[in-house]
DNA sequence: TTCTGTAATGAATGATTGTTCATTTAATTT
DNA sequence: AAATTAAATGAACAATCATTCATTACAGAA
């Protein structure tokens, strides 16, 4: 009969009420079916199940199943959103911030490869509205990567390039590791992925200047953590 | 009552008699259908009117739904495997069959960037035979262009590097086209996509001889094909 | 204990859709 | 023309699931 009500909180993925908190059951366990069996083969009961609860109970907390991919697609993306700031901003020098950025998001890939590709899959099946909170949020994640590279080209590490350009490739090789994994079956482990790339950028994109600068660097103290 | 005879031709997609032409048509179709509107969001009904046929007409030319999944994404990645090969050719020296390679295969994908992420989106549901197929050709273009730096650095002019690494990172890139537009937008085009990334590579992995070389062989033609 | 509102269940519903097959149409042969 | 084989149709079938909702279990208040 009443709608809006029902439904306990609509808040994004905070709180920590027990609605939130069976919520977020419901869609860590969607998540997992998800990226495992796929969304059109993963039925609700299954969800359910997973959850611990009944089938007609998810419909308390969410709206249909497709909210539950929603939720779960953010949910990758927001992960981007919180780790490269925090490994950004534990350095002050420009080329660090760089390599720390690239690495971390790597390492978050590589954390949860199968959500990665989890909303490359099926992030096109959402709602138009919905894919473009996706676009943006992927975008914010990007401004944070092409700001870095900004910085190192205003100190005269980096050479002229188009920001945007190098950052989306950054980006794409960062999700490469988890399309990686099933496309070619692991080769590498992550550490020489993030050095390789990393290598790949710096060569790349160094000024004379940089390229002193970052050999200093290493001597002073070891890249990565 | 009899199974195989019924199924005109099997073969992959060869062919011209009248049986393969119509088995095409449904190939065809279902590709623009299942590149638009995803696969599961497809219809048989909806493939049978593209081609002009009626639903039940399909399953003379083919098992199920599923294969002609499997036949649209087998296509693209034949494309890929015809097309690189082809434009590798046309040059003799290294450094020219690394950026033709690169080249043409950015524009394959670029010329069908749907195809492309037909291929990322559904190659996971197919059953583990044919992924494994579809593996084995992306691996056997993946080592063309790997051939191609391996002579690089033969001759000299490219650093020692790990070379299946690195030719991963350039198909990767390639098929960054077709990720691309649908997750940041239409920022560039073909062209500077191609030199951008040529850029990367050839930058990163020339050695002071390579960077002579090519020098050279710039002011003699320009590149590109 | 009794009452009351919320949480949870899970069988039933209804809509969808891949697939089949009895039937018709067309093509080819005799 | 008649007979035979092949190609094509599309209504009907069967199975699958997302979703609903009548019902039950539960929790706290009075």
């Amino acid at each position: 009969m009443d709608n809006s009500q029902s439904i306990k909180q609509r808040t994004s993925s905070a709180g920590n009420s027990p609605a939130a908190r069976r919520r977020r059951k419901f869609v860590i366990a969607a998540t997992d079916l998800f990226s495992n069996n796929g969304f059109h083969e993963t039925t609700v009961k299954e969800i359910a199940e997973k959850a611990g609860a009944s089938p007609g109970l998810i419909y308390n907390y969410v709206r249909d199943k497709e909210e539950l991919l929603s939720l779960a697609i953010i949910a990758v993306l927001e992960s981007y959103k919180t780790e490269v700031p925090k490994a950004v901003i534990k350095y002050d020098d420009p080329v660090k911030r760089f390599a720390a950025a690239l690495a971390a998001y790597i390492k978050v890939v590589a954390d949860k490869p199968k959500a990665t590709l989890l909303a490359y899959r099926y992030t096109a099946i959402l709602p138009s509205p919905m894919r473009d909170q996706i676009k943006e949020m992927e975008i914010e994640t990007n401004q944070i990567i092409s700001d870095c590279i900004t910085t190192c080209i205003d100190a005269g590490y980096f050479r002229e390039a188009n920001v945007e350009f190098v950052s989306y490739r950054a980006v794409l090789l960062a999700h490469g590791w988890a399309l990686k994994s099933w496309r070619l079956g692991k080769l590498h482990n992550v550490e020489e992925y993030i050095e390789g790339n990393l290598d790949l950028f710096l060569t790349a994109l160094f000024t004379e200047k940089g390229r002193r600068h970052y050999s200093k660097l290493c001597n002073e103290a070891p890249l990565g953590g």
